[in-house]
DNA sequence: CGTGGCATCAGGGAAACCCTCACGGATCTG
DNA sequence: CAGATCCGTGAGGGTTTCCCTGATGCCACG
């Protein structure tokens, strides 16, 4: 049998939908030297709660109500610095992964995964390491392999001046006979930069640029980031 | 007080969140007339197991891989039309909560709905009555109200069930051929749903219907509901 | 003075786009 | 009930874009 142990892991769990909550405590109902004990909504419910109690870990959302997950790491990161995060996503987003561990999270799973995997996540980041999903994984080692520190995120900057312009345009909803008569360039140079963009960005179809693009662009239009 | 039920309620549960199951799971855990018999990851995964098995209740997430959610309502209606369908969703029922009901589901709600609420929506639609969580609800009765159904709106409602499907792959950066792939279309009929959309959206270019997809989708997903 | 990134384009085949048209089914309307 | 309208599905065919393979000057860096 299992003796109690000297120390039980108080959990946090940060979530805006109460069912999911509860699959994370059942998930961990057999697993004694883990206790959830308290459950937030929101983020300024959680900074509440962290706050006044004391936690090993504390499990967060990406997408709360009120703000962002990550932006919920932030303020975390400086009420109790050493108070390890584990970051939820709904989505494979992997945008979020690095930003998540840049905000200071511990750890990046996303809610697609298996339950003996939560487990692992959990209890890995318990004993101090990080956690990565394997798909995380890949895409970190992939930004240090290629380069090292503004890279993956911010790989934007590796466009030329002409490229970036191009993506903007592209950003903005515009053609590429569009794009070629505003910048009286012939409609060939542009399909040129934009494979050349596809390129460097590590992007395989045309969607996919546009799409890359249009986000670039509302983000750096939309809130500063 | 409770005697043992001559027949248990048999539920299959169709969503790709293996830890959102678990919650549905421990919810019900204590109610010994309601048994969780099946789990499901994708609508094709849904449709066979329905195929093969006897259920009381199906729970369909909106959410997929494979297809819509709405869509398997229509498939599981083909299939087997008495069997009622909850549809559990994690964003805007005002999108999404006529469209479920029309396409046959026989209740709507959402994710972050409070465990009890679940509970009594599960029991309702079982007892053969439809459920309608209070927002959906309102808005029901709204659109009775003011009128029939959708015309000044913002406008993507106006788009069918299987626009707006297009319009979210698109959103996600998926190409033509890819979408017509994965939803087992002709290239040419997702282009003429391309077409529509573009003119009930009032957009002229295929640059432009991309960037509003995109825009909308990450709205949608990155402002929680 | 080569090597490589940058910006500019061409050719050509494949794919996507766009317009018109069509048809069966649902649903609304008179 | 008959007609109108929308929805979902597609074909045909002309135009545009995509994408791969070059190619030319330019300029910087070693």
């Amino acid at each position: 049998m299992k003796i109690t142990p000297a120390k039980q892991q108080r959990i946090l769990i940060v979530d805006d939908h109460p069912i999911f909550r509860k699959g994370i405590a059942m998930l961990l109902e057999h697993e004694h030297d883990i206790i959830i004990c308290g459950e937030a909504e929101t983020a300024a419910e959680a900074m509440g709660l962290v706050e006044h109690n004391d936690f090993e870990l504390v499990i967060a959302d990406i997408s709360l109500k009120d703000i962002n997950g990550i932006e919920l790491v932030k303020s975390l990161k400086v009420l109790k610095p050493h108070l390890p995060v584990l970051v939820l996503s709904m989505h494979d987003e992997s945008l979020y992964a690095e930003r998540a561990l840049r905000a200071g999270a511990r750890g990046y799973l996303m809610k697609q995964a298996p339950p003996d995997q939560v487990v692992a996540a959990i209890r890995q980041v318990l004993s101090g390491e990080l956690y990565l999903s394997a798909a995380a994984n890949l895409l970190m080692l992939n930004s240090f392999v290629t380069g090292r520190d503004s890279n993956s995120k911010s790989s934007v900057e590796k466009l030329s001046d002409r490229e970036l312009e191009i993506f903007e345009l592209l950003g903005q909803g515009r053609g590429t006979s569009m794009i070629a008569h505003d910048l009286r360039l012939s409609v060939k140079t542009v399909e040129a930069h934009r494979s050349h963009i596809k390129t460097k960005l590590g992007i395989h179809t045309a969607p996919e640029l546009v799409r890359a693009a249009v986000e670039w662009v509302t983000r750096r239009t939309g809130r500063g980031d």
